[in-house]
RNA sequence: GGCCCGUUCGUCUAGGGGUUAGGACGCAGGAUUUUCAUUCCUGAAACACGGGUUCGAUUCCCGUACGGGCUGCCA
């Protein structure tokens, strides 16, 4: 058997939106499973919205994610180039062999024309206007027009565009992988423009051409395309490429968390919830969106959930690495109903990565983000650090955030302990206590809360009534590891220089209340 | 409006003509942990509706409703 070819072909239009990453997904699993070739296509045709920019952030987000390209633009092929702007040649040929056999025409409405038209219709409360074969001879085409008059027209460089000239009475049927046989009437379909009159083509013509040029075998695309595959038959078709013509698996979309429609990136905004992979500044405040990776998330974990939206194993394993999955993947899986992102079950996702992830391998995560934010700690500490803190973080941020007090002095102490357990008769007690601290010989957990298990004692008091100071003075808050562990980690010095620190302002919050 | 796709707990989903309709997230309660979290246990929670077909439909068919997509010289 023919080994696959997939293709992932975005529009280097802005950030690559997270449903496109799933998107890219599928393909390299079903491409790696079947031990094909996974290609990046820079779909580019589109001059007005191109974003400079774009396609970095595209290759950015897919290494990122793990996705490696096999064949595209930097990547190496021999079915290049990978831009469509670098292919207008083909695309032009191969339009003009459209129109030379008679499967295409050239039209020469202009734009204003064409909203002229739209807008009367409207106006005669008729449906949306559709430049279709019912419509084509009123229109100033090659069909409608005599030879002399198209050849006048072409001579005098008229600006027109191409556009595929539809069959009558046909049933057009797209056997997609997922949905089954659907089927179109010719006589609905419009006569799609196949090149623009910037001579560039539009995605229908590109797609094709290119499809058939890098020899794809399977499309796997967003359900958006799949009205649209009923013109991309029509294409292989008027081609005589039907023999070669790819598969087609037409996912579901990524739907809102809350409400109706799909996932946009104003969701993003409104939710504070990231929808793309990487953070992207646009021109404006408006168009910069934080990432995944930025808010904190292991890569692995957002593929994992990922896979989850609209794909499912058919067991009830749920933690899969990226090999499990190329493994496990399949498209008779995929689902056909849209998905809604759950942002919820993102955190657990990544939650479950971090508890999964030995201590050493965080630590190495955490190293260049603690340096960041001017925390000098060595690997050693780190990794300890990781160990004590991973159960109870979602993120890797949240790390370096809500356990700042590794790194350094404690910021505020928890009012509501301080004022239920600090008191002031107390004082000398723990006074003695951190003097009983500095006589521990061997600073480890163990040896440290035998020296307060015992002093506690000999004091008269019970664990709550000294373990929430200790707590609280060397932490500032009553979330978080081990006490004795992380006093262990910070060091006798450190430890016993808090505590007196914290006794006047655990006494001056009791005093103000 | 037209065309196309879809519909199992709040969410992601398994299942499939006869099941106590399974799992996960989230939620609630409990155990462990003298913090928090983790972990474990328990619980509430679903086959959109109406007709068929059938001995029997959540499962098959048809409608309806609802949701989604497309309807650009965007992709």
């Amino acid at each position: 058997m023919e080994k696959i070819r997939v293709r992932f072909a975005p529009s280097p239009t802005g950030a690559l939106h997270i449903g496109g990453v799933r998107t890219a997904l599928y393909n390299y699993l079903l491409a790696k499973k079947l031990g094909g070739t996974f290609i990046l296509r820079i779909e580019d045709t589109d001059q007005m919205r191109y974003v400079p920019g774009a396609e970095d952030y595209i290759i950015e987000a897919l290494a990122w994610c793990g996705l490696t390209p096999d064949e595209g633009p930097g990547f190496g092929g021999d079915h290049g180039p990978y831009r469509q702007s670098e292919r207008k040649a083909l695309y032009q040929k191969f339009a003009q062999q459209l129109v030379d056999t008679g499967h295409a025409y050239y039209a020469f409405d202009t734009p204003e024309e064409l909203d002229a038209k739209r807008q009367s219709e409207k106006e005669k409360g008729n449906h949306t206007f559709k430049y279709d074969s019912k419509v084509r001879h009123e229109m100033r085409n090659s069909e409608s027009l005599d030879a002399t008059a198209v050849k006048t027209l072409l001579d005098n460089n008229t600006p027109y565009t191409i556009r595929l000239k539809v069959p009558i009475n046909e049933v057009v049927t797209v056997h997609d992988q997922i949905r089954g046989a659907v089927s179109f009437q010719s006589n609905e379909l419009d006569d799609k423009i196949l090149m623009k009159a910037d001579g560039m083509p539009t995605y229908h013509l590109a797609n094709i051409v290119d499809d058939h040029h890098m020899e794809i075998t399977h499309v796997i695309r967003g359900e958006e395309w799949l009205p649209s595959t009923a013109h991309h038959i029509l294409l292989y078709q008027a081609f005589g490429w039907e023999g070669t013509m790819p598969q087609f698996a037409h996912l579901p979309l990524i739907l809102k968390p809350h409400g109706n429609g799909k996932l946009s990136k104003r969701d993003g905004a409104k939710l504070g919830i990231p929808v793309f992979p990487l953070s992207w500044k646009g021109a404006t405040p408006e168009d910069s969106f934080e990432g995944f990776r930025e808010f904190g998330f292991d890569p692995n974990a957002v593929i994992n959930f990922l896979a989850f939206l609209g794909w499912n194993p058919g067991t009830e394993q749920e933690m899969f690495s990226k090999e499990e999955l190329v493994a496990a993947f399949s498209i008779e899986n995929i689902g056909k109903a849209g998905a809604r992102f759950d942002f919820d079950k993102a955190k657990w996702f990544n939650q479950q990565y971090i508890i999964a992830t030995p201590n050493e391998e965080l630590a190495a995560i955490l190293q260049p983000m603690a340096r960041a934010k001017g925390y000098d700690k060595d690997m050693a500490f780190l990794t300890t650090f990781a160990g004590l803190m991973k159960e109870r973080v979602l993120f890797y941020t949240d790390f370096l955030e809500t356990a700042y007090y590794f790194f350094e002095p404690v910021k505020a102490y928890d009012q509501k302990t301080a004022r239920k357990k600090w008191k002031s008769e107390r004082r000398p007690f723990f006074e003695a206590l951190c003097t009983k601290l500095e006589g521990v010989a061997n600073w480890v957990g163990p040896d440290i809360k035998e020296a307060i298990v015992s002093h506690m004692e000999e004091g008269g008091l019970k664990f709550g009534d000294v373990l929430p100071i200790v707590r609280v003075g060397v932490c500032g808050t009553m979330k978080g590891p081990d006490i004795f562990e992380t006093m262990q980690l910070l060091g006798k010095q450190e430890v016993v220089q808090r505590l007196h620190l914290a006794f006047d302002a655990l006494e001056a919050i009791a005093q103000a209340k």
